[in-house]
DNA sequence: ATCATTATAGGAAAATTTTCACATTACGCA
DNA sequence: TGCGTAATGTGAAAATTTTCCTATAATGAT
C-alpha cells in the first residue's frame, strides 16, 4: 500500500539525503547520531546534502536530554545545587531531560588525554552539554574540537574562557566586587583587606572588582591569600595571619561567603567582635542564613545562571552556526549586620585590641 | 552471507520471540520497551514466551538510565545533594546514567490522578526511579501499579512506606534519636524536650527514639511542634514558645541540624548561653561546618543512603521478582560543645535567666 | 623500504523501531 | 438503544539503527 504520495513534501528520508551525498544510509544514520567513526570530510559531504535538500537535521534526532556535568567538585554546595534547580526547572519546561554527571579531571592534561564520561561523547544520549563546578580551558578545547554543544558557567573556568566556540554565562560579581567595596569605602572604612586564593577564577573576579574601586578611591588594594582545599580555612587561617602581622584592618571583603565564615571565626578567636571592631562582607550570599551577625553580602542568581545556560546551549542545537553566546547576570549587594559605619572611636579600639 | 549459523545459540530475535507468542516484531518490541499502548495480557504473553526461549528481556533493554526523583522540594539542601551524589557515583561506576528531575505533587491527590514526568513513563528512556525528597503514598502506589520499580527514602515517607512492592532505604535516625537522648540523660539532663513538627515523618522517626529513650529513664517526653515551613524559624519560635510558658528545660533536642540553629538562635535571642544555660542537640549532621558553638549531633550518611538506593533498584531490575528489599544504614553521635552535663547550679541559673 | 599488524571507515544486510492505516472497543449523547 | 466520535491496540510496511565484514590507511618492526 502506498503512502501519502507527495502532498507537499517528497517525504525526504535518510534514504534521499544517502543518494544526494552518494553514501549508504548507514553513514548517513551515523552523522546524524554523531556515532563516532566517521571521517570529517564524508560527515560534511552529508551535512551539505542534508542542508540541499532542505532538511533540518537537528530536528530529526530525537533524543532531548542535556548533560549536567559538575566538574570537579566533591560536595555539591548550596550554590550550585541551585544552578542545577534552575536549569531543571527550565529543561522541564521545554520538554527536555537532564542527565546529571560528576566528573573530575585535571586542569594541566592536554585536551587530546581527557576521557569524557561516555554520555557525553554519545550524540544519541545527549545533545549538548551544562557546565558547573569548576573548569578549565582543556574540557573546553576537547568539546570544541569534537563538536560537542556546550554552554559554561563563565566564573568558575580556570583562567577565564578565552576563544571558546561555546556559550558563557557570569554572574557579574566583579560589578559585585566594586559595588561592595565602594559601599564600604562610604562607611568610612579605608584598610579593607580582601581575602581569597587568587588562582581561583571565582576569587580573582571579585578581588578585579574590590581593586578597581579601591584604586578609583585612591586606596591601595590588598590581599591575604594563603592557599587552602577547605574555604572556610582559608578565611579563618588568613584572618589570623593578617592580625598576627599587625596590618591595620576595619573591614574585611571575604572572596565568598564560606570565606566569610572562617573569617567570622578567625575574628572571634581574636576576641575581635564583628562589626562593631571588623566590618566584614561577603559574596554570594549562600551562607546568609547560618552566620550571626547576619552577613552583608553579593546575592547572586544562581537559579538564572542555571536557565541561561540551559537557554543558550537550546539556542545553539537549534542554530549550531550561532556566534558565541555571552550573557552575564548582575548581582544584588544585600546589606545586614556583619558591616557598620567606620567610627573614629571605633577605629582606635580596633587598632588598640586586634593589633599588636 | 548466512551469520553464523549455530555455533550455541540458535540466535534469538525479536523475530523468533514474536513467532513464540504468536505476535508482530513490533508488538514484541513494544513490550520491549514498555512503549504504552499493549494490553498487559498481550505483555505477558510476549513476556512468557521470552521466558520459554530462556531470553532476558531485561538484558536486551539497551537504556541504562535511572531518574533521581527529588520530590516537593523547593531547595536541594545539603544532605539531599549528597544522596545525589552518592547515587551518581554509584550508577556512574555501574555503567549507568542519572536523571534528574524536580517534582511537586500533593500528598493527597489520589494515585490515579497523579500526573508522571514523562521521561519516569517512558520505559525506554528511564528504567527505574530513585526516590528522595519527601514523598507520599499516592506516588508509591502510583508506580506499583505501573509497574516501574523504584526505591525510595523511607525515612521521608509521610505516614511511613507501607505495603510497597518497592525497596526502601532508612537512615536509623530511631536509633540515632534514642543514642542521643541517652547521652543527655547521661549528662545529668532531666527537663530534655523535642523540638519539631511531628507531622513530618522526618522528625516524627527521631521522635519516637527520643521518646523511647525519655520513658527508659522514667522520664515524660515533652515536644513542642507549632509547624512552620521554613525549619530554622520552626525551630526559632517553638524555642521561644517553651521559654514563654516557663517550662524547665536544660536540654533541646532539635529534630535536625537546621531546626537546631533556629534553637541557637532562640536561646541567644532570649539571652541564653549554649550550652552553660542549655544544651542543644540536632540531627543529621549538615550544619555542623556552621554553626557555633559546634552542634552535638546525630551523623548520617547521605552518599551511603544515595548510594543503597541506587543497588537496590539495580538488583530489582535485574530480578524484578525480587521480594521488597530493605536496608537500614545506622547513625553515628557526634560530640561538640554544644551539650555539657548538668551542674545543680547551672540548672538553677538556667531557671533564673531563660524563665519568667 | 617491505611486510605484518592494527585501527578506522563504510557498505550491505540483519535487526529493530517507528509510522501508518485499519480494526476494535469505549464513550457520550440524542 | 443506536449512532457518531474518540481512544486504543495491532500488523504490515517503511524507516532507521546496528551488526558484521571487508577495504584501506596508519603504525611499527625488521
Amino acid at each position: 500500500m502506498k503512502h501519502k504520495p507527495d502532498p507537499k513534501r517528497p517525504k525526504i528520508g535518510l534514504r534521499e539525503i544517502a543518494a544526494e551525498a552518494d553514501v549508504s544510509v548507514a553513514t548517513v544514520s551515523r552523522v546524524l547520531n554523531g556515532n563516532s567513526h566517521v571521517d570529517p570530510a564524508i560527515r560534511d559531504v552529508v551535512r551539505d546534502a542534508a542542508a540541499k535538500l532542505n532538511v533540518d537535521l537537528s530536528q530529526r534526532n530525537k533524543t532531548k536530554a542535556l548533560a549536567f556535568l559538575l566538574s570537579n567538585r566533591a560536595m555539591l554546595h548550596s550554590f550550585h545545587s541551585r544552578i542545577l534547580l534552575g536549569a531543571e526547572a527550565y529543561c522541564a519546561a521545554q520538554g527536555w531531560d537532564m542527565i546529571f554527571l560528576s566528573f573530575h579531571y585535571s586542569p594541566n592534561v592536554p585536551w587530546k588525554e581527557l576521557h569524557l564520561p561516555k554520555a557525553v561523547q554519545r550524540h544519541d544520549v545527549v545533545r549538548a552539554v551544562v557546565l558547573a563546578g569548576a573548569n578549565s580551558a582543556n574540557l573546553l578545547e576537547l568539546l570544541d574540537h569534537k563538536g560537542i554543544a556546550y554552554s559554561v558557567l563563565g566564573n568558575n573556568v580556570v583562567g577565564g574562557p578565552k576563544n571558546l566556540k561555546g556559550d558563557v554565562v557570569f554572574s557579574d560579581d566583579i560589578q559585585g566586587g566594586q559595588e561592595m567595596t565602594r559601599y564600604l569605602i562610604s562607611l568610612g572604612h579605608r584598610n579593607i583587606w580582601f581575602v581569597g586564593n587568587l588562582r581561583l577564577p571565582w576569587f580573582a573576579r571579585h578581588f578585579e572588582g574590590y581593586s578597581s574601586a579601591m584604586i578609583e578611591a585612591g586606596l591601595v588594594p590588598r590581599w591575604s591569600g594563603l592557599e587552602f582545599e577547605d574555604e572556610t580555612e582559608m578565611g579563618y587561617i588568613n584572618t589570623k595571619s593578617l592580625l598576627a602581622q599587625g596590618e591595620a584592618c576595619t573591614a574585611v571583603l571575604a572572596g565568598n561567603d564560606q570565606t566569610a565564615h572562617g573569617v567570622f571565626k578567625g575574628l572571634r578567636d581574636s576576641g575581635l567582635k564583628v562589626p562593631d571592631d571588623v566590618s566584614v562582607a561577603g559574596c554570594d550570599d549562600t551562607a546568609s542564613t547560618w552566620l550571626h551577625p547576619g552577613l552583608t553580602t553579593t546575592r547572586e542568581f544562581p537559579e538564572q545562571l542555571g536557565q541561561q545556560m540551559v537557554k543558550l546551549v537550546l539556542n545553539r542545537i537549534a542554530q549550531p552556526s550561532l556566534a558565541p553566546q555571552v550573557v552575564t547576570i548582575p548581582t544584588q549587594l544585600i546589606k545586614r549586620e556583619s558591616c557598620s559605619p567606620l567610627l573614629a572611636s571605633k577605629e582606635l579600639a580596633s587598632v588598640k585590641t586586634g593589633v599588636r
